[in-house]
DNA sequence: GTGGTCTAGACCACG
DNA sequence: GTGGTCTAGACCACT
């Protein structure tokens, strides 16, 4: 569980966590059957509340990528990878969208817009 | 001034107003040096609180759009066009750079990257 | 919004709340469209935490019943009644799929069954 | 003793032994005066702690179905049987009672609902 | 005024 | 040990 959390982030703790999480599921570091941290235990590791790390395990919950039992803290469930790698499908298609909604309002040709996409694919 | 607002998006208002507004000055329909509606005209014409069209000026203000004077009215400031195409383009470079890392984190490659954001463009 | 809630019941304050919403919804006291008290004051109304009643409205919004927006409050979103109404039918078969699990356990007939239930549909 | 228990339900595992054993009571397979397995035996069966077992056979003992005697193990008790028996109707009565309750609500009338009941009886 | 997020600390049920 | 619920109190963003 190496997560890294930026308080300065616009984007919540709780869904710092979360995000980090499914990007382990969906790299391999996390399979399915997998005993997730305790809620306490990340908390402490995380140095947030309680009730950071059991919101996102909640919003992960909700989701479908993990299930939590009372007691017995949360399992990575299946179906989690195949989940994970369809959210992120479509938040890359949602980006793509939007800046093609950018590229025609400015007037670039779609010729364009795809050599883009892909020069700033190699960037990094 | 043809702005319409939603109330089930989930970016906050003022931010709506202000992205038409921009809008208008990247399209064409606002020039340099015309004059804004007041902000309590704008308030009752969108049926939205004065405190909501303040916030969207003051936001167009922040970064140059246009210059609001004491008891004159705001004006559309000079290089506004410019300004606002900039800033869309660096808007679209985000997006797209957001969606190359998604890419290259589900091993999808160059080719079938551009090819999605070609394919995506001509959606719409 | 009269709500009663109860410490000593088993379920939670929130669901409790969650439930009575939901009943307002299905009884006609709530129309779609009509707004929700805010969660501060129904919290004070009902002596329980704030966070108790987000916790409420959240189920609610998380089950489509309500759409809560920053700074505006909640409202009940269209199709919340047909929603509730399903609701309560899966409730309904859930429970007498259960008694007749209970009934088939105690050799009791399909029509001493179905007799029970008329009997006991009419004392209250 | 076979017993299957499930992770994944959401009634606690000592409440699915305890009922697994009423069940065994109610159809025969455990009579009067029956020595039922010592709690670390059937711990070890069901892979699960000795505290659960333990706290089923609690719960048993605590409804008069078991008798628990220091150091010679527990035993099913007279009357187990009929307690039982009654046990389960007054579960099926609470399960008709609640339906009933949603079926009013709903304004099902008696003959649907009766007719439902007869319906969802023969289903399984 | 509204909701959104986060904190520290508590009690309970389950294993 | 685990998670589930609840409390009081805080700061922030939006209207």
């Amino acid at each position: 569980m190496d997560i890294i959390i930026s308080n300065s982030s616009d984007t919540p703790i709780y869904l710092q966590i979360a995000e980090a999480i499914r990007y382990s599921i969906i790299s391999g570091g996390l399979k399915e059957g997998d005993v997730l941290p305790s809620i306490r235990s990340l908390a402490k590791e995380l140095s947030v509340s309680v009730i950071t790390t059991k919101k996102a395990y909640e919003v992960l919950e909700g989701q479908g990528y993990i299930k939590t039992h009372q007691g017995r803290g949360s399992v990575v469930s299946a179906r989690s990878a195949s989940l994970a790698r369809e959210h992120r499908l479509s938040e890359l298609e949602q980006h793509l969208l939007e800046a093609a909604d950018i590229a025609r309002e400015l007037n670039i040709s779609a010729e364009e817009f795809a050599e883009t996409a892909r020069r700033l694919y190699d960037i990094e």
